[in-house]
DNA sequence: CGACCGATTGACT
DNA sequence: GTCAATCGGTCGG
């Protein structure tokens, strides 16, 4: 697997708000090849998005946002460029990205990256310090690549428009390379193809169906 | 209150 | 394939 150089194109590339406020679903779909930035003292960690949820808000019943605001899921329903931090299973982290306009509620869960910079601190935070496949199983997952990025409660609320947790332009990948599918790990809504990810990409999570 | 369980992961049969 | 870990959100009484 080669990956791309450390190299990015830290602030001159950010996604402004408009980005987020747009259909979730288009914004789950054209997040695919952009890169998810955290800056850590003052060093860019950072992977390539390649699979995502889109999560539709007060629609949804497998949404967090699904019975309206509450303390939990305040984040989601703020204006779109927003991160949403949750707390689940006892001991993971998983973040999202909050879409449209304020009040929606409506998220996209960022599953699965392809590291790019910052490598080596992924690996301590990540505890993967060896061998064999070091890199296939940073971030092949939702709650592995916050935890890789150090993103935890504290994160929770944090503006992607400013300059500690922010996405930059990698894309567009193209149409043809990108898979549409249903969600994982959820019992409602199941038959939603709301989970896309990059055909062929050897960091997507783990996949049931076939592409 | 108490019981249940989750947008997961890693270890194990 | 199965299952425990571990805890806060949610819901029923």
């Amino acid at each position: 697997m080669v990956l791309k150089p450390a190299a990015l194109p830290i602030t001159l590339n950010k996604l402004p708000r408009e980005f987020y406020l747009r259909p979730t679903l288009n914004v789950a779909r054209d997040l695919l090849g952009m890169y998810l930035v955290r800056i850590v003292r003052g060093k860019p960690v950072a992977g390539m998005i390649v699979e995502t949820e889109g999560y539709i808000g007060e629609t949804d019943p497998a949404s967090h946002s699904y019975r309206g605001k509450t303390l939990r899921n305040e984040v989601m329903f703020r204006n779109g460029g927003f991160l949403y931090v949750y707390f689940t299973y006892g001991m993971h982290f998983c973040c999202n990205v909050v879409t449209e306009e304020e009040g929606k509620g409506r998220a996209v869960l960022i599953r699965a990256l392809q590291p790019v910079a910052g490598i080596e601190v992924m690996q301590n935070n990540r505890r993967q310090l060896l061998e064999p496949k070091p890199q296939q199983t940073l971030t092949n997952g939702p709650a592995k690549l916050c935890e890789a990025l150090d993103i935890k409660r504290a994160q929770n609320g944090t503006d992607l428009l400013g300059n500690d947790i922010f996405i930059v332009w990698g894309g567009p990948i193209p149409r043809r390379s990108i898979v549409q599918t249903t969600r994982i790990g959820i019992k409602v809504a199941a038959e939603k193809e709301w989970r896309y990810y990059i055909k062929g990409n050897a960091f997507v999570s783990k996949t049931i169906k076939p592409e």
